[in-house]
DNA sequence: ATGAAAGCGCTAACAT
DNA sequence: ATGTTAGCGCTTTCAT
């Protein structure tokens, strides 16, 4: 009997729409979507009416009759880490601007995003577009998709006959060898990244390839001892820092494949009693907000700016011409060396016992 | 001709099914669903037919015959902040489980909450529930969203006649401020946070006033002159503790809101020769995964969990019966001290010069 | 336990 | 420029 009981309250439909405007519902329809052939006396005069009712086309209606969904879902291993939250962030921002809806899912492991791209049809009637982060797909996965409508779009990874944003990771590793290299280190190390999430190994691989890269331009090489590995987090980036200090003959300098990597490092060298940036020189790659607060160096890239790069992409792929759908396109997002207080000058031998 | 313009796949509907298994789309509908009154024999057949049709409902179809649309949406903030991206994947992890789709929209500014939620018509069709984080409704948007249909619950806000959870802000700011006070400090001061975002104002009131609380009890007062606020981030707790140590009689501890603010305080410190621990003892709110990195003592929430309480809920109270709707209820999430390296006894005078 | 049929609220093709 | 109408693929009475 009170409020709580109510009855749910009845939505105006476009037939209440049409009906108050004197027209038909087909006009309505027209009317407030902006489609050609309604006259503009009558254009005013629809959207005026649905105003006034609060009329809001039913989206399950629209979708079952259109079958379109104006929706986006992203794929994403997981939004609890600062890259990916930040990706999400990018790309919700330019679907909601653009007035679709914006669905996330978050695929624990690899076999999650492999089941999901299987059963393509459960995304299908969802999305008219998926935004993959830093997820692979298959060859027939992607046909399959593309073979139900459904388009597509990637950060962090180079996908096949669809646009793609992503930073150049050989260059990030160059940049990163370059500047550890041109400060007279000679022992350097590398702290690689493995995902223990169903991210591509990819971006390990070309940033370790582009550091190998970056030290060979001095006449250095990578010492296969003074590489480790570990997750992408702040655990991985200790343990990694750990072994590397152990190590016979350990680097003065250490290039960690991620920021919260690096600040795993740092905690390790921390624990040992190691300054950063004078017995140790570190750089990261990302320019997580805390980069600023520890001083460490960093390759910076610009994560939301990547999301919203690819949400843009993929909304175009969707609304315009067939033409650009299916085409391969590779967007470099840029990528910087912000140099701060974990990397300096190496130590001369004297001062090692300081 | 080739693939890329090859026809788009036709699926399964549920007239496939009923007429492969010699039944009625009806009974599809019930068996498929685990209605009553289907045989187990035809169910079973049912099931597998749809499984070798590799049948799925079209969401749509089924959102607007049902009336229901088995989708929830989050209402945060933001999503590049790490506690609202931790009460995101906390609550999209516990959606996904139920089979729930799960949209996410940021609403940047108070403002932008406040159109949302007035025009609950845009929300109605598309959700059955919406999850508030850190956002005040007002008595009316409540009332208007309810009688739309549409369930409620809150992380961070107390809202009536809904689910809530939340940590007891009132605790958190008297274990911050006893925690301190035990070790021995007099002076002790207040990094208050004041959301840009559309932040309820209840969290640090509650901080607050538990913070004043807690020194009460140590027969200790909060020196008004030793209260500094800012944004929840880096640069609000860099500005305030500053501001701090500006103040004639700088306190010898401090309490920030949150971790992030404290990462913040931690960089004035740094960057004024001052040890955290030593010099000044600070303590922040959260247990940021980089409280560990810098040694931060912090009273931790679990913030996931809370995202993912809230979503619970939310579930729960939209399938139950309706008794629990409109139920006001208030989840307490724990909290507790985790004492590290940024809080020290109490330096005497003499140890200041050194 | 099952089926027939009437919608749900739109869009789009086809008139006019 | 506008109206008519046939679906879109389900759910849900109401019969049987």
């Amino acid at each position: 009997m009170d409020s709580t009981t109510s009855p749910r309250l009845k939505r105006a439909t476009i037939e209440d729409v049409a009906t108050a405007a004197g027209v038909s519902v087909a006009t309505v329809s027209r009317a407030l979507r902006g489609l050609p052939n309604v006259a503009t006396s009558t254009r005013d005069r629809v959207s005026e009416v649905a105003l006034s009712l609060n009329y809001q086309p039913d989206p399950a209606a629209s979708r079952l009759a259109a079958g379109r969904t104006r929706t986006v879902i992203v794929l994403v291993p997981h939004l609890s880490s600062w890259y990916f939250s930040n990706v999400v962030a990018g790309a919700e921002a330019i679907c909601a601007e653009a007035g679709y809806d914006f669905m996330v899912v978050g695929v624990g492991s690899i076999d999650a995003c492999a089941r999901l791209l299987d059963e393509s049809h459960h995304l299908e009637r969802r999305t008219d577009g998926v935004i993959l982060v830093n997820l692979v797909a298959s060859e027939e996965q992607i046909r399959s998709l593309r073979a139900r409508g459904v388009a597509l779009s990637t950060v962090g990874t180079l996908v096949d006959r669809c646009p793609s944003v992503r930073v150049d990771d050989y260059s990030v590793g160059m940049i990163a060898a370059g500047h550890l290299a041109a400060l007279g280190h000679q022992r350097i190390g590398l702290i690689s990244g493995i995902g223990d999430d169903p991210m591509n190994y990819e971006v390990p691989r070309l940033r370790h390839e582009g550091f190998v890269g970056g030290l060979r331009r001095f006449g250095l090489t990578l010492d296969p001892g003074l590489i480790a590995s570990g997750n992408f987090g702040i655990d991985g980036g200790q343990e990694a820092m750990a072994a590397l200090l152990d190590a016979d003959d350990p680097p003065t300098a250490v290039f960690a494949m991620s920021d919260e990597m690096a600040f795993g490092a740092l905690m390790e060298l921390g624990e040992r009693g190691l300054a950063a940036g004078r017995d140790v020189s570190l750089v990261g790659v990302d320019d997580h907000e805390f980069a600023r607060v520890v001083g460490l160096t960093t390759v910076r890239q610009r994560v939301p700016a990547q999301g919203a790069a690819a949400a843009r992409a993929l909304i175009e792929s969707m609304v315009g011409d067939p033409a650009l759908a299916g085409i391969t396109r590779a967007e470099d997002s840029p990528i910087d060396l912000l140099v701060r207080t974990t990397t300096g000058p190496v130590a001369h031998a004297t001062d090692a016992h300081s």
